[in-house]
RNA sequence: GGGCGCAUAGCUCAGCGGUAGAGCUCCUCGCUUACAACGAGGCGGUCGGGGGUUCGAUCCCCUCUGCGCCCA
């Protein structure tokens, strides 16, 4: 016998089975299968100290959608899930919880306490060990919270098999790579100009740069030329006048053609520059020549490659001018005018400048409003300045063009879903024009595990760093010695020093596939899932965390990290804009969850085909929870006792040779390839149509089938066990196809009449399950088609659905009429027909319609109505 | 400026050579022993504009317009 409760609610399921699964390890790895029995998920690490929105939420549900589909084929699938808790973000939010800041020359304080009250206006420096605890603290507790709103949408994840990006597993696996990148010529430091933030103080990748409008002016500044006369550039930073190295105009500019190859000198500085003529310089903008300075944007940096020019260095790290006179700068004048500039910010060195060109007669007309590209960090809010730093770099294809068509020749080694988004990746490559610059100046992240040695004068030999042995990792530079050394000679002439700097957040998160699937950790594992078979990610990060993955397996395993890329869109508000904090339109994922449950917010992120944005919309959450509801409630009317006004089927009539009526034949064989069809389009990831099939179908099951056969599935008799059968085989079938959707209400359902979880169940296979009769599935739609038409024409009267027709006449072609026909018993008692039924081949019908014209007797007498108002 | 995508009912989206589809919204009716957090029925579209291919185009080709994302 089923176990239904008495009244069946969505409330608690999430609760309930969630523990379930969890106790019962209902997802858990089994690693004794074999690579062929694996299905591997590479999952996107979120970083904890942000915080979840709903477009994660969909996305993740995406996979797990997938995951729950391929578990259920019998694949044994390996399913983790990581924490990226590196970098900023983490820092960040550790100084404004407790209220301090890393400053690594301090020593580590064991018996340090952060402050009951902390003062995000006077933050407590600590050391750096005493700080990464801190973050480590921190991370533990939005771990926790992450983890249990994931549990609560029901991701099928092994909690077994977590990590994060910080912890030791990562460390290692990170230093590792990194270190066989060093010996095979593929990682190398580079004194080179970089992009700069000089909020956060780090150097900042290409993948992580965003251009944004910024506001500004241009400033007509005149350069002297050899006869006296002045040449205008227009520049928006006349503050980087006194590192100007050329001037430069396009080579078919006729207002510059007699210039090309004299020089120029700098106004209140009165350094000697060349004029240049190059392509890149746009003869539309401002007055056609520009001043070419160290470095006021990357056309610069190009300029400076290309033609050798002098580096002039003027703006510091912490974007403000240096204090030392350059050697370049020789006039007393211009040693004068350059000591006003000393230590300002280049904003106000920018209105310094300005006031002594005005002065000095250099300056033409008023400055000019206008908007220009700046390129900023993502996270910053000032423009990035270009500085010459020692860096980290790691081969990415920027400058080898053959690797690059190695990488995106592994693009095509994968399957992408949607096709499309591979152009995504191969235009990032084809764009690419520097390697990855790895190392970040921060405190919190995976310290890059290399020392330099310090020669007589205490300086650095970069060119042959000293490494650990793998065994030895992870490993922190800046409080181990490498071997041969003692600690006491850390930064002693002679002696050795720490690299400084910690690894960017991708170039560990890059390596998930290894991480997780145990590489040189576990080589069991690791062969059995990698290749992984599924990378799941949203396309915002294409050329990050995708690109760089690909790139690190490459370089390391020669392979791509897995066979298939299913990019999810975003969830964008019902103006169509991009959710952001800024904005005020995010909505928060625990809210929806308590709201529509677990089963509904699924639902309406399954409806949101891979690489299509998608707006939020609370009415359509609404319609998720309906469809649960309906499960629920179709599943207890089957599977009740009949005391209890349900059918009383259970699982004994679970056998296709009772099901010997007509309709009961027809509604199998849709099913049958309802399912067919559901599988195929899951076989392609096509999550959305597999959802579709299988809903369209259960709608017209409870409206129709099920209205059609009720009375009869009572009751003992032949016809009724028929009815019974087809009920427990349509609902067993339907109950699977929907339990990747709606993992709850499936479960639960499941667990009335069912051993062992429909998650671990197999997926219908009609070929198997459903070997009734064929019989011509075209029945049910008739017999349907004749029910609406009884029901429309109640409904066209504005009578109770339970009028009695006294007279039926069903009109429309030979073939249909004659398929209709066999259900007239079923249609009797749904349609409460008691009158003659007359059945009329009418040649003359249009179409293939079937017309229904019913007589209906009086309605029952209603209880009077109110006087109208 | 380049790349990719999108444009079908008021909204969200299917369809993609052969008479326009679903859900939501809206309107009407109905508390019928699975379901009122519900059910039944109905209204609603020159498939963005213009060309072309074809017996036939929402679907294929060209072009224009608008929108989104990514990259300069």
């Amino acid at each position: 016998m089923s176990n239904v409760p008495e009244k069946p609610a969505l409330e608690g399921l999430e609760a309930k089975w969630s523990a379930l699964w969890q106790e019962r390890g209902t997802y858990s790895f089994d690693r004794s299968k074999t690579r062929a029995q694996v299905y591997s998920i590479d999952t996107p690490p979120p970083t904890v100290s942000g915080s979840l929105h709903v477009g994660h939420v969909f996305s993740y549900t995406h996979a797990d959608l997938v995951a729950r589909f391929q578990r259920m084929r019998g694949m044994e699938v390996f399913y983790p899930m990581g924490w990226d808790d590196n970098g900023l973000p983490t820092e960040r939010r550790v100084q404004n919880y407790f209220g301090v800041r890393c400053d690594p020359s301090l020593p580590y304080d064991e018996d340090f306490t952060p402050p009951e009250k902390p003062d995000a206006k006077k933050q407590i420096p600590i050391s750096r060990r005493n700080f990464i605890e801190l973050c480590e603290q921190l991370v533990a507790i939005d771990e926790k919270a992450f983890e249990d709103l994931w549990r609560t949408l029901g991701l099928s994840v092994d909690w077994e098999q977590t990590y994060t990006t910080i912890g030791e597993v990562s460390r290692t696996a990170s230093q590792r790579a990194f270190l066989r990148n060093l010996a095979r010529g593929e990682a190398y430091t580079s004194d080179a100009p970089t992009l700069w933030d000089v909020t956060f103080q780090t150097a900042v990748a290409q993948a992580e740069l965003e251009a944004r409008d910024y506001p500004g002016h241009y400033y007509r500044v005149g350069y002297t030329l050899a006869d006296g006369t002045k040449v205008h550039v227009e520049t928006t930073r006349p503050e980087l006048t006194p590192s100007a190295v050329a001037l430069i105009a396009h080579p078919d500019d006729e207002r510059y053609q007699h210039l090309f190859g004299s020089t120029a000198t700098s106004p209140l500085f009165g350094v000697e520059l060349p004029v240049i003529a190059d392509p890149s310089a746009d003869p539309e903008k401002g007055s056609g020549i520009v001043h070419c300075c160290t470095f006021g944007d990357l056309t610069d940096v190009q300029w400076w490659r290309e033609y050798d020019l002098p580096t002039r260095t003027v703006v510091g790290r912490d974007g403000r001018i240096l204090r030392e006179i350059p050697g370049w700068i020789s006039s007393h004048d211009g040693r004068r005018a350059y000591e006003e500039l000393a230590g300002k910010t280049v904003f106000s060195a920018r209105e310094t400048i300005v006031e002594a060109l005005r002065k000095s007669g250099d300056l033409d007309g008023d400055p000019k409003p206008t908007t220009r590209m700046a390129n900023f960090y993502e996270k910053g809010d000032k423009p990035l300045e270009i500085v010459s730093t020692r860096q980290w770099y790691l081969s990415n294809g920027g400058k080898e063009p053959e690797l690059r068509g190695q990488l995106v020749a592994r693009g095509h080694e994968m399957a992408w879903y949607p096709p499309y988004m591979q152009s995504r990746y191969t235009n990032w490559i084809d764009g690419l024009n520097t390697d990855w610059l790895v190392s970040r100046q921060r405190f919190f992240g995976v310290p890059i595990p290399v020392w330099f040695r310090l020669d007589g004068e205490g300086e650095p030999d970069y060119d042959s760093p000293i490494v650990p042995d793998e065994s030895e990792l992870p490993i922190d530079p800046q409080s181990q010695a490498p071997q041969g050394f003692e600690e006491h000679q850390r930064g002693k002439p002679g002696g050795f020093m720490g690299d400084p700097d910690i690894f960017d957040t991708w170039a560990t998160s890059s390596l998930t596939p290894q991480i997780v699937c145990g590489w040189e950790r576990d080589p069991e594992l690791f062969e059995k899932t990698f290749p992984m078979d599924l990378r799941p990610q949203a396309h915002d990060i294409i050329r990050t965390w995708l690109f760089s993955s690909v790139v690190r397996a490459h370089l390391e395993n020669q392979t791509s990290p897995w066979s298939h890329a299913l990019i999810s869109g975003f969830v964008v508000d019902p103006d169509r804009k991009k959710m952001s904090k800024s904005k005020g339109n995010v909505v928060v994922p625990t809210e929806i969850l308590d709201k529509f449950g677990a089963d509904a917010v699924r639902w309406r992120a399954a409806g949101a085909r891979p690489g299509a944005d998608s707006p939020f919309d609370e009415a359509q959450m609404k319609v998720g929870r309906r469809l649960a509801m309906k499960v629920l409630n179709a599943s207890k009317f089957v599977l009740a006792a009949p005391e209890s006004y349900g059918l009383g089927v259970d699982a004994s009539f679970v056998e296709p040779h009772r099901v010997t009526e007509a309709l009961d034949l027809s509604m199998l064989r849709r099913l049958r390839q309802v399912a067919i069809e559901a599988t195929e389009a899951f076989e392609a990831y096509d999550y959305t149509t597999a959802l579709e099939v299988t809903e369209r179908f259960f709608w017209g099951f409870c409206d129709d089938y099920l209205e059609l056969v009720k009375d009869r599935a009572r009751g003992d008799a032949a016809e009724a066990d028929s009815a019974k059968a087809a009920f427990a085989i349509a609902l067993s079938v339907q109950l699977r196809l929907l339990a990747p959707f709606l993992p709850y209400v499936t479960e639960e359902v499941w667990s009335w009449w069912q051993e062992g979880s429909i998650h671990r169940a197999e997926w219908p296979n009609a070929e198997f399950e459903i070997t009734t009769t064929p019989h011509d599935p075209a029945l049910l739609v008739a017999a349907g088609e004749v029910l609406a038409g009884i029901r429309g024409a109640k409904s066209t009267a504005k009578v109770s659905q339970r009028t009695a027709v006294t007279g039926l006449v069903v009109r429309g072609s030979e073939q249909r009429v004659g398929i209709a026909k066999r259900a007239l018993p079923d249609l009797r008692s749904a349609g409460n027909v008691t009158g003659e039924v007359e059945f009329v081949v009418d040649p003359s019908q249009q179409g293939n319609d079937l017309v229904v014209e019913a007589v209906l007797a009086d309605p029952e007498p209603k209880p009077p109505a109110a006087p109208a108002q």
